[in-house]
Formats: C-alpha cells, sequence, structure tokens
RNA sequence: GCCCACAUAGCUCAGUUGGUUAGAGCGCGUCCUUGGUAAGGACGAGGUCACCGGUUCAAAUCCGGUUGUGGGCUCCA
C-alpha cells in the first residue's frame, strides 16, 4: 500500500537546499526594504518548493515591482556578504526592534520561549529577527525567481490583518531551477479544469452559481462507471443501501447540532410563513443537508436495534450542499454542491475496532486500485466541539490504536476533526501539489448520545452504540478531480467515457464501421464512430488528443478480410488483429481494472 | 469571507493614448476531396465586448458596484 509519509519541511533545516531558500527569503526582505522603506516584515520560511516572506505596507506590490525586487536582490548577492548569527538579550532585542518599529517580529519575539536563544542574522545592510540557519554568503543564492504576490492574514489568523506574501523559489543549479519551471508548466497542463474542459467531462455556469458542477456525458459516464464499483464493493462488505432525503426539518438540525456548530455552511430553505435563509423558524423552515448522518441516525432508530443486528452498516451516495465561501471554490476540488459515497456504521464498543480497521482496508484497496499515493492523518478535537473530552479521550485513543496496531505511518492534525468526532484523512495530493481529504473515518461517541439511540444488548438492558462516519473516495466530485489530474486525462480503461473510437477510412466504408461499432457496443463496450470525410491522419489525432484508449481503423483491407486495425493510446499501433482478439484484450484490461499512466 | 489580478465568438487569444461596419486560429455548417496511422481545401454562420450604473460629444477601452474565474490566506469531502 503506497501509503507515504506526509512531507516536513522543518525536518530539513541542516539541508543546504533549505538554508539556501531561507536565505533568498531574507535577500528578498532586504531588497524590499530597501525599495520600499515603509514595510513591517512578518515571516519568511522556506516551505516546500521555495519560500516566501510576509510584508505590510500600503503599497501593493505588482509584477512589475516583482521585477524590481529581483532586480535588487542580483544587487545584494554580487555584494555577496556574509550571513552573520548574534544572539542578543531580550532586551536588545526588543530595543533593536522597537527603534525600527517591528510590531510583528515584536510579537515573534515575545513567543519565543525563555530557554531558547535570540538570534539574529545580518547580511551587509540587513538584520532580522531569525532562528537561520542560512547560507555561509549571499553570493551563494544564485538561481532564484519570485513566483507571485499575494494576500496572507497575520499568522494566519482571519481577524489579524492582511499582509501581502511574495513567494518565490530557489535552487542550487539552475538546471534544477529551470526543471522546477518546467514541472510547473507541465502540472497545469494535467489540471483538471483544463482537461475536464477539453475532454468534455463537465462545466460550471456563471447563470448556475458558483461551485456547481454540471457533469456532461462523458463526464456523467465516468461518473456512472465509479458509482457502480463502488456501490457493488459496498455490497461486498455488508454495508446495505439508503437513500434519504435531501433537506429536513431546521430543528432537526437543532437536535444534530448542526445548527449549532455548522451553520454558517448550511443553506437553508424559506417556509411558506415568511421565514427566510437568514432567520430559519424552527419546527416550520427547513435545512438543505450539509452531512448525511442526521438522516441515517433517523432510520436507524426507526425500529428497536438488538446486539444480535450490529453492526448495521448503512451507505448513500448523499448529495449535500455546503455554503464554501467565496474564493474557496477550486473546479471539482471544492465545490458548493457534491455526492459523498458516505456510510455509517452503528456498532457495540466492542467492535468499532474492527469496523474500522475493515473500513482502512476499504480505503486501502479503493486508492490503491488507481495507484494514488496518499498520507494518512488523525486528526483531533477542534475548540468548538461537541461533547466532553473524556469522551473525545476515548475516540482519538481509539483511533489512534488502530493506526498503531495497524503498523499505519500516520501524523497528527491537531485539532482539524469535526465537530462530533475524530477522524483518520487519508490525503491525496494534485498535480499543483496541493493536498486533498479524500477517505476520512471519523469515530463518534457524539451523536448517539445526542440522538438518543440504543440497542438492547444479551441482558435485555439498553445500551448506546458507536457511531462511524465514513467516505472512501469522499465525495465523486473531488474523487473524479483528483483522477483526471492522476491520469492526466488518460483513464483506465474500465472508466473511460469512450472506450474505443471507429475510424473508416473512407466514406464507402461507414456503413461497415457502423457495424463494426454495433459488434462492439454489443460486447458491452462504450464505442464511438467517427464517420466524417476527414482524413484518417486527423481522425487518429482527434482520437489521440481526446485520449481514446483504443482507436480502431476500418479500411478496405479490414474489410475484406474481416479483421480492423488497432491503435492503443499507451502501445501505439497494434496491427490488425480480429475483433474476437480486441474484445477480449478490452475485455481483460477492464476486468483487470489495468491503470496505466503515459508518463 | 479577505488580499491581488482577470472577464472580447463554443474554445484559445489579438484589439495601439476612449473615435466609423470588433479580428485571427481551432471548433461548428455547406460544398469539394475518399485520402492507410497526430491537423486536406473552399465558402459561410457565430460576439447586447460578463452584468448593472456612472463620467464623456463618444466607452470593449475610464470610474463604481454585482456576478463569475484565477493565484494565495482562512475554512473544509
Amino acid at each position: 500500500m503506497p501509503v507515504v509519509q506526509k512531507p516536513d519541511i522543518s525536518a530539513h533545516k541542516d539541508l543546504f537546499l533549505y538554508r539556501l531558500r531561507h536565505s533568498a527569503s531574507h535577500i528578498m526582505a532586504q531588497a524590499v526594504v530597501e525599495l520600499f522603506p515603509d514595510v513591517k516584515l512578518g515571516i519568511g520560511p522556506p516551505i516546500e518548493d521555495g519560500f516566501y516572506y510576509d510584508f505590510d505596507t500600503p503599497h501593493t506590490f505588482t509584477p512589475d515591482d516583482l521585477a524590481r525586487i529581483e532586480e535588487k536582490m542580483r544587487n545584494i548577492i554580487a555584494e555577496d556578504a556574509a550571513f552573520v548569527r548574534e544572539e542578543k538579550s531580550r532586551e536588545e532585542a526588543v530595543r533593536l526592534l522597537q527603534d525600527r518599529n517591528e510590531r510583528y517580529k515584536l510579537e515573534i519575539l515575545s513567543d519565543i520561549p525563555a530557554d531558547e536563544p535570540v538570534t539574529f542574522y545580518t547580511s551587509g545592510r540587513f538584520t532580522d529577527l531569525c532562528e537561520g540557519p542560512h547560507v555561509e554568503h549571499t553570493g551563494e543564492v544564485r538561481h532564484f525567481k519570485l513566483l507571485k504576490v499575494s494576500g496572507a492574514y497575520w499568522r494566519g489568523v482571519e481577524t489579524n490583518p492582511m499582509l501581502q506574501r511574495i513567494y518565490g523559489t530557489a535552487f542550487e543549479t539552475e538546471e534544477e531551477l529551470r526543471a522546477y519551471l518546467r514541472r510547473v508548466e507541465e502540472a497545469e497542463k494535467r489540471d483538471h479544469r483544463k482537461l475536464g474542459a477539453e475532454l468534455g467531462l463537465f462545466g460550471f455556469f456563471e447563470e448556475a452559481g458558483a461551485g456547481l458542477a454540471f457533469y456532461y456525458p462523458k463526464g456523467a459516464t465516468l461518473l456512472r462507471q465509479l458509482e457502480e464499483w463502488m456501490y457493488g464493493e459496498h455490497l461486498r462488505r455488508g454495508y446495505e443501501p439508503l437513500r434519504t432525503p435531501h433537506m429536513l426539518k431546521t430543528d432537526f438540525w437543532k437536535l444534530s447540532g448542526h445548527l449549532d456548530h455548522y451553520r454558517d455552511a448550511m443553506f437553508f430553505i424559506k417556509d411558506m410563513e415568511g421565514g427566510s435563509a437568514d432567520a430559519p423558524i424552527p419546527g416550520i423552515s427547513y435545512g438543505v443537508k450539509p452531512m448525511n448522518c442526521p438522516g441515517h441516525v433517523l432510520v436507524y432508530r426507526s425500529q428497536t436495534r438488538s446486539y444480535r443486528d450490529l453492526p448495521i452498516r448503512y451507505f448513500e451516495f448523499g448529495t449535500v450542499y455546503r455554503d464554501e465561501r467565496g474564493g474557496t471554490m477550486r473546479g471539482l476540488l471544492r465545490v458548493r454542491g457534491f455526492t459523498q459515497d458516505d456510510a455509517h456504521i452503528f456498532c457495540t464498543p466492542e467492535q468499532y475496532e474492527e469496523e474500522v480497521s475493515a473500513c482502512l482496508d476499504f480505503c486501502f484497496h479503493t486508492l490503491d486500485t488507481f495507484g494514488f499515493d496518499y498520507y494518512v492523518g488523525l486528526k483531533t478535537r477542534p475548540d468548538d466541539k461537541l461533547g466532553s473530552d473524556e469522551i473525545w479521550d476515548m475516540a482519538e485513543g481509539g483511533l489512534e490504536k488502530v493506526l498503531k496496531d495497524r503498523g499505519v505511518p500516520f501524523f497528527y492534525g491537531h485539532k482539524d476533526a469535526t465537530f462530533y468526532g475524530p477522524k483518520v484523512d487519508f490525503i491525496v495530493r494534485d498535480s499543483l501539489g496541493r493536498d486533498w481529504q479524500g477517505s476520512t473515518v471519523q469515530l463518534d461517541f457524539n451523536l448517539p448520545e445526542r440522538f438518543g439511540m440504543e440497542y438492547v444488548d444479551a441482558h435485555g438492558e439498553a445500551r448506546r452504540p458507536v457511531m462511524i462516519h465514513r467516505a472512501i473516495l469522499g465525495s465523486f466530485e473531488r474523487f473524479i478531480g483528483l483522477l483526471v489530474e492522476e491520469f492526466n486525462g488518460a483513464f483506465p480503461l474500465w472508466l473511460a467515457p469512450v472506450q474505443v473510437r471507429v475510424l473508416p477510412l473512407t466514406d464507402e466504408l461507414n456503413d461497415y464501421a457502423a457495424g463494426v461499432r454495433g459488434q462492439l457496443q454489443e460486447a458491452g463496450f462504450r464505442v464511438e464512430l467517427d464517420d466524417r470525410s476527414e482524413k484518417l491522419g486527423k481522425k487518429i489525432r482527434d482520437g489521440t488528443v481526446q485520449k481514446i484508449p483504443y482507436l480502431v481503423v476500418i479500411g478496405k483491407r479490414e474489410a475484406e478480410s474481416g479483421k480492423v486495425a488497432v491503435r492503443s493510446y499507451f502501445d501505439g499501433d497494434l496491427g490488425a488483429m480480429e475483433l474476437s482478439q480486441l474484445s477480449a484484450r478490452m475485455k481483460d484490461e477492464v476486468e483487470r481494472k489495468l491503470a496505466r499512466r503515459k508518463d
């Protein structure tokens, strides 16, 4: 199972590249200070692919400024000043920073633990409060580039002032820098938003609303394949299907805790009596579901449950709507309406470890089917939470134990859980290196309490079940987005919207080719016929650009011999073969869920 | 939600300092062509320059707002 370690940049402090980028950030800050003397400095760390520095200034940085700053940086680098580390007393440090009116740096200073030294680094005319380490001289920073400027809250806190962040990157050699920039360019080509449009998979409409995806026929076909596969995977594992409504009374969302803890992300529907989205009237207004769990709880509670019934595993491809804040949406990876492959498992306290473990297996199996790399995180209680710390201790401990028992490498995401329980998340990276949560397994002792759920144990006593929330793909939308990028639009045959396209060489062969298409359809494949009066080269090109797995050429030779000339997206020209041979090859590929990548 | 940028034909983009009938390639339609593994040719139809308001004799172009998009921040499947 390709679980990979989450990269931890601060673990590489002594690596030359880390120091190089840290130093580049420093040099950039010096350049900015010299060009814009009134800036106040925030923080400027190295990051995975480069570095940034945050500045507070009334001036708004433009792309032209970036060029000027780069120029200035080159001058500083040419001076080849040494980076000099200097420890200072706190009093001295405060005085120095106060003199320069560096309010953000003062804040950082006051947060440095008393037993740690306060260090400054000076290179030439520029001195900065900094932990280091740096390279020896500014002259070592040769191959760098400033990339973009954006806003960033001071310390990442929304209520703090917004600073301007300049991003850049630096490498040891010019070749590495160029290779990196090329890599980014390549990655942009596999952006699912771009490929989604080019391959006719999905789209968004300004008139419909942000974050509301429309699947076009090819996208809907792909979606359908995923759904059918996942449906079967659930049945096989002892899950039972459910179908629950898209909206429930606001009162019920109050009971579930969503009204108090999740309200900002919910859409409310105006009722007949004049309530509104802003002022839902308890008892008579409705909330569109942002989660499926409360609905599943109702089904659980619809009859008396015995310990003999447990575990009960309900699943639903449930479409939910969340009022994500404007500016957070990103193609299919972050939308307002999405369908989760959601399930809720109700079990006894004795059963949940095994159930969680089975869920993890389900996740591994699913992600491994596509060959994704992913890392696993344990997310713990947030500040705004439901229930007591004792309950959270139990739930967090439970998940941690399963992960450790199984030897799954994982990291901790502190305060990152949802309001009702801790969770194990599976994180997949998109083509541009951004992390997205896919699978999630959440252990919940709170909602069973809140909803007064029970089962009857062997002694006839009423007991509280444990609830596990889990999604394997996460959501179909996000998963498809990641899938597009992972495969660069060239999907495994079993998922490909069009599996094979028939290309008659001339118009005279259109009827015969239509017959071939019919036979392939009969054999259960998704087929298209390209009967335009275009030359073969053109049809091959169009089919290849559309990343169709198999192209079947029908010329006079084929029509006479009853064979087909096959061209594979991955293997090129395969020559002539019987239709039955092609059919067998494709069937095998579908059954094995073969997942190839071109590069 | 916040900072910055952007919005011209179905798609990718031109459109000089505000000044006649807003252009190109791809795609689409008609016709010609019937060509053996990555783009055959001709003609043609497509645009209230995202939307609303303002400045001006005159706005795709300047200003304000709205919606949407992109890059980040924050937040989250």
